[in-house]
DNA sequence: TTTATTTTTTACCATTTGGTAAAGCTACGA
DNA sequence: TCGTAGCTTTACCAAATGGTAAAAAATAAA
């Protein structure tokens, strides 16, 4: 008999509820992927996003909630590209079908690339768990399938878990590293020919 | 007629100022590669060096000041790997060998390649003129280098701009993000397994 | 040894930062 | 329309942070 008094009386949210935790959210994430996490101030957070400092924290418990909970919700749709890779596709297209969302996402969020990015390179504190949770064994599944199609003689024969590292350097690099790429390539956009030398990169790597 | 009193007279550093600014500047590279530059505090470095914060502050103009120092003195064996790439030797055997100076400065040297990417990943605020004027000609010069070998036929034509950016990416990847590396591996080291899939990679791709 | 110089410590300070208490305001159902 | 629950603001606070002044200690020069 579940008594909602007792457990989290989690009611349903009011649309100004809604609203704000979302623009909240949206602030910090580009707080906290511009300054990492103790970079990061409240007061940026709040005034970013037009909500006075005790009014966010009307609405998350601190500064670390608010950070946990951006590394939760990216969690999913981070790994949504990986996940859509599917076992009765074609091997090669399949693989570079990944590559390809991959690079798209670096373009399309860029900012969740770097938070991301910011909380591996401080030694994942605040993610570790979720490392360990979500993202390994999403890894070894996809690096046991990548294995099969190795061994069915579909793609040439490489490390699947360093396969997969050198996708996720290589496409992931446009956006963590845009203040360097946009220096070195006088500011011209990448992702057209990013994209064409990726597909031929990891073509002659996995042609069998 | 050189008037060492109004220029800034910077005679011979005493053997105590040698000791104590590199003392300070290690400390602060343990400190600033983990936690990013506004993460990082005084009285952390302070306490690493084993120095009292006003007397970091005798020796070094403030917090910034450091930093800049840090990162001037790494552009410098930053960019010898790539420096080392000679015109002379044979193509394909020099980007290998390129290849492996940066995996191995990867392993080596891993709070250098944190720092470095901290500043990169947000914005390069304080080293944006020194990517312009370091790293910019060497890229450049670089890079026709390369396009140089692949008109000549002694590589396969790629872009030579994303080729250096994947090497980079691809090396780099094993410090920066090695939280995630070692989770995904557990904890097995990755160097050997990484050369010998880098080198099949970037043969693969670059053989005419 | 005495003097001049460099190095280190002690005691501070102003600002920033994450966070709270409590009063005031708003919206919404009865 | 009135009361109440939900939302927002004002006014704070304690701790942390970058930095300073000046005295004390150590070292080098005379």
């Amino acid at each position: 008999m579940p008594d909602t008094t007792l457990t989290e009386a989690k009611k349903k949210p009011s649309r100004i509820q809604l609203r704000n935790r979302s623009v909240i959210l949206e602030a910090a994430l580009e707080v906290f992927s511009q300054h990492g996490y103790r970079g990061a101030t409240l007061d940026q957070i709040a005034t970013t996003a037009g909500i006075s400092k005790p009014n966010i924290l009307y609405y998350f418990d601190g500064k670390e909630a608010i950070h946990v909970t951006l590394l939760s919700h990216l969690m999913e749709t981070w790994l949504d590209p990986l996940r859509q890779m599917n076992g009765d596709g074609e091997p090669l297209a399949e693989l570079l079908g990944y590559i390809n969302r991959k690079l798209d996402m670096a373009r399309d969020l860029p900012r969740e690339s770097r938070l991301f990015a910011n909380e591996i390179l401080q030694g994942a504190p605040r993610m570790g768990p979720h490392l360990q949770a979500d993202l390994k064994p999403l890894f070894d599944e996809k690096c046991a399938l990548i294995q099969e199609w190795m061994d069915a003689g579909k793609l040439a024969q490489v490390d699947p878990q360093h396969l997969i590292f050198s996708i996720w350097a290589t496409t992931q690099h446009y956006a963590d590293f845009d203040a360097q790429v946009a220096v070195l390539l006088d500011g011209n956009p990448a992702h057209e020919d990013a994209a064409a030398y990726l597909a031929n990169l990891f073509t002659k790597l996995l042609s069998p």
